[in-house]
DNA sequence: CAGGTATGATTAAACGATTTACCCCGGCGG
DNA sequence: CCGCCGGGGTAAATCGTTTAATCATACCTG
């Protein structure tokens, strides 16, 4: 049986209420008694019984985190990364895969509300708008979205792959994304739009709308690179590619994004962009704290995405080996 | 505010007591009442708060999940499928993922016990031995681990990938993983091994030990497939063939190991073998709920790897096209 | 020396749900 | 008529921790 509060109270003689207030700073307690808590205290292994303190404060010290689709690659590191973060923080994660039916992110959240959360990371699903929740909550989409607090900056990593072809003498490109109801991908291609240099033209084009016939055909009137919203359509399309005798990256430069497990391994390696999943749990677990705590909210945060050149849009040089950053 | 029990009981002029049982069916409370206290409880929308429940009764509803690394697309599958039982067991699943330093595993067990957790499932890091925690626990790793709770059939898979490429006719095999400090690659392999037809010959590599090489070498000698523990071994492997020109999957067979988000995008689409995770993560919770209900737990289970065959082991017919099961 | 004040520690009341032990009342058998 | 029993319900204790209110003591000041 795991030590209680009152065991410590016991074996030293005091109250309980002293006991506490020792362990917590609060209240007044000498110096002497509070060291000598202390070192009972960790005699014994006392750790304080979660649910006590939740009945008492209020505060269960965890965070739900609803994610779209646990098994979109996508997601397991800003998980990690969040995990990793709340966890240095005191709080526990619930986790909560609103994958499924319509509805079920709500329903995830209600579900984790009634758990008792303290508040909750939120990285909705593509275009739905949640009815903003009675608790603290860290919403992870696109800073396009309103009320977004924290995400990778999709427009200016679209912008910055766009001035990497640029640099490599590609003025004519394909950009092409998997499917126009996502908002990150949208964001990614306007971004790519948005900072086409003089003289630059491209056209655009879906995956989930034919999108590999439009991208054949803007190679066959001159388009010299292919700059796609994920590494997974960058995989889909380099297939057709080389199927039709095009080489990558003699014929055709090609881009992904968000650097999943592959793209350092195929050939020819990707050049790809990823956003540091790291900084965007920090931030998230930061602001929720900071609420939490009473103090104020640090502002949204856009963290941006870094390129990782790699053969893929290598000028005619040999592939060259690139390791991942972690 | 919550409503709390307190609130149904004056509302119908009972004691909180009554209500209690009327709503968990305990007790002795007239049919009449307990109607009334079930109509009364959902119009307010009343559910009992996690706190007062889990000090009273010891029980917090909630399951830990370890993880070794949610960033291996290995993993997330697993996490989703317990993830989606738990809940409808009624349980939260409070994940933590044992990445990093060494201990990590133990700790965030012991931080999992602390917050009370009535249960684990632990997916042990590779080849740990852990101090059996003293809650139940379900353990997720190989067969071939004493204590193992359930798991796919690693061994069973190695098996049927090699009857697969024997019916192709293949007879001279390379078997090649990751690393042989992996006891699931080792499973694998032992698998493959195991079920060598009459006349069959194969050679093992290791891909952290200049596998590739001796996987050269090996086709140099006749061999004409390559069994790999891993779609990511297979990717890593396909590259090098493509560059000197031997062709998959006329020259070379080429097999995975669990189907991979780019295993059926990829060219050629690879062979692989995947594992239900569903089924996984049903077992463990049922394994769980029925020691914490005080049933007697189900034996342990050797989920099946069910064989997806794709172009990468085609018989020179052309690549079809194959959908991925869900 | 009386009265005010700071200090250190204690008492007791929460928090919300569950559960044990008990009470009341009507009916029934002896 | 008395005692027993069973159905229906309630009061109160309990889980472990926090915290507001209180108390006791010694110290300081005028």
């Amino acid at each position: 049986m795991q030590p209680k509060l009152k065991d410590i109270a016991n074996a030293l003689g005091v109250s309980p209420a002293s006991v506490s207030n020792a362990l917590r700073g609060t209240g007044r307690v000498s110096a002497d008694l509070a060291e000598r808590v202390r070192a009972e205290a960790d005699r014994l292994g006392y750790r304080p019984g979660p649910a006590g303190r939740a009945l008492r404060t209020g505060r269960s010290q965890m965070l739900g985190l609803i994610l779209p689709d646990l098994s979109n690659p996508l997601f397991p590191r800003m998980a990690q990364a969040i995990q990793r973060h709340s966890e240095t923080a005191g709080y526990g994660i619930l986790i909560a895969d609103s994958h499924g039916e319509r509805g079920a992110q709500e329903e995830a959240i209600a579900r984790m509300l009634q758990r008792g959360v303290d508040a909750l990371v939120i990285i909705p699903r593509r275009g739905t708008v949640l009815q903003t929740p009675p608790v603290p909550h860290a919403l992870i989409d696109t800073p396009s979205t309103p009320g977004n607090t924290v995400s990778a900056d999709h427009r200016g990593g679209g912008a910055t792959i766009v001035r990497h072809l640029a640099e490599r003498g590609h003025s004519r490109l394909v950009l092409i994304g998997d499917s126009d109801a996502s908002p990150v991908q949208r964001d990614r291609i306007a971004g790519m739009r948005e900072s086409l240099g003089d003289g630059m033209t491209a056209t655009t084009a879906w995956l989930a709308e034919d999108g590999i016939a439009t991208c054949f055909d803007a190679i066959g009137r001159g388009a010299t690179a292919i700059a796609t919203t994920s590494d997974l359509v960058a995989l889909q399309i380099l297939g057709p590619l080389n199927e039709a005798g095009i080489e990558v990256p003699e014929q055709v430069a090609l881009s992904g994004f968000d650097d999943l497990v592959f793209a350092s391994v195929m050939r020819p390696a990707l050049t790809t962009l990823v956003a540091d999943a790291n900084a965007i749990g920090c931030h998230a677990i930061a602001t929720l704290t900071a609420i939490l705590e009473g103090r104020p909210a640090p502002p949204p945060m856009r963290v941006p995405m870094t390129l990782i050149p790699r053969a893929s849009t290598a000028l005619r040089t040999k592939p060259r080996q690139e390791t991942i950053p972690c």
